[in-house]
DNA sequence: TCTGCCGGGAA
DNA sequence: TTCCCGGCAGA
């Protein structure tokens, strides 16, 4: 369920929330019920876990969703187009059961990550066999990730490619009603993306965008003894930039990889009336990129501050609480209006 | 009871 | 536009 907020009754959203909102992602236990129509009708279901180790955090701008670390496993939308039948696998645990032995899953995975890197483009794919004909791994291997394969001359194209890109670009279209780009970006450099409300700035290190959100939000005048040395890390996001300006959207903060908080289950609708202004993507991952973030770096999803949909009342601590009412003068003019607090923003 | 902040009004 | 505060709702 989505967290209860302070949506009073004065609030539209507040009333829509209540009213409209039967949504499927169980914060709690960090599962999402996804579910997906096919390109021939067929519904796609998936509980797809997001993370076991999920951590919320709760006293920084933004509700982040932090892996713990360990390679908890592989989020995959389980692969129901072979399979009429809905069927629920826990991708972590159960994906063995197909009869392949761990260690080629494993060695595929990061191969197949790799020819996604876009540090590591070559012109040979190395994944191209495994990923259409085994058929089950290559689930969620989008290329509109945004870590997409170079573009790879199909020899065969009256094979059937992988629908997972229908999948994921009807899902796109479904949640935020836009049209599908034809073609996707082939070239990605990271850049990391300043999460502070209304800044937004784009730098392409992380040493910049650390001290970028350090010198100009954290350490403001007296502030200074108080900032955290650390705290930066979650006013960012890292984002790709695609070379291309082609087909590229306005940045955004970026879902990364494997959780994608999307409830889509028979609730597009709802969302759509819900998610209308929030600009954020979905983007579907590879099992093996998702497989190196678990093991590279901690996967962060992050929504912004003003995604008001996840917005929950008094999980970060405001000027009142931080400075207390003797230090008022210290509040920010919003606190001490009495407004939304703008500098402990959820 | 405390807290966050919406809504509204005064200057 | 800035500033303040009554009052509501959640914790």
């Amino acid at each position: 369920m989505l967290p209860k907020t302070r949506l009073g009754k004065r609030s539209p959203l507040g009333a829509l929330l209540s009213a409209t909102c039967p949504t499927h992602t169980h914060l709690e236990t960090g599962e999402t019920d996804v579910t997906m129509a096919t390109a021939a009708g067929q519904q796609a279901s998936s509980r797809s876990r997001v993370h076991p180790g999920l951590k919320v955090r709760k006293t920084l701008p933004g509700v982040y969703f932090q892996c713990a670390g360990e390679p908890s496993g592989v989020d995959q939308i389980d692969g129901p187009l072979s399979s009429p039948s809905c069927r629920s696998v826990s991708s972590c645990i159960d994906v063995p059961k197909r009869s392949v032995d761990m260690d080629e899953l494993m060695a595929a995975m990061v191969l197949s990550s790799l020819s996604c890197s876009p540090l590591l483009q070559s012109p040979t794919h190395p994944d191209t066999t495994g990923n259409g004909s085994s058929g089950y791994w290559s689930v969620g291997h989008a290329p509109s990730s945004p870590m997409p394969s170079p573009p790879i001359a199909e020899p065969d194209a009256g094979v059937v490619p992988p629908t997972d890109e229908g999948l994921d670009m009807e899902l796109e279209q479904v949640l935020f009603d836009e049209p599908a780009p034809r073609k996707r970006r082939n070239s990605v450099k990271a850049a990391f993306r300043c999460l502070w409300p209304s800044c937004g700035k784009v730098l392409t290190s992380v040493v910049g965008i650390k001290r970028h959100i350090r010198t100009t939000h954290l350490c403001r005048g007296g502030e200074h003894e108080r900032c955290s040395r650390s705290e930066e890390d979650f006013y960012y996001t890292e984002i790709n930039q695609w070379e291309q300006p082609l087909c590229q959207s306005p940045p955004t903060p970026l879902l990364c990889g494997p959780s994608v908080l999307v409830s889509a289950k028979t609730n597009h609708k709802h969302l759509l009336l819900l998610l209308q202004g929030v600009s954020f993507r979905v983007r579907s991952v590879s099992v093996g990129e998702q497989w190196l973030q678990h093991h590279s770096a901690p996967c962060r999803l992050v929504l912004l501050s003003h995604c008001c949909i996840l917005r929950v009342r008094g999980e970060a601590k405001k000027c009142r609480k931080v400075y207390g009412i003797e230090h008022r003068e210290q509040w920010c003019t919003a606190c001490r209006w009495k407004k939304a607090c703008q500098r402990f923003t959820d």
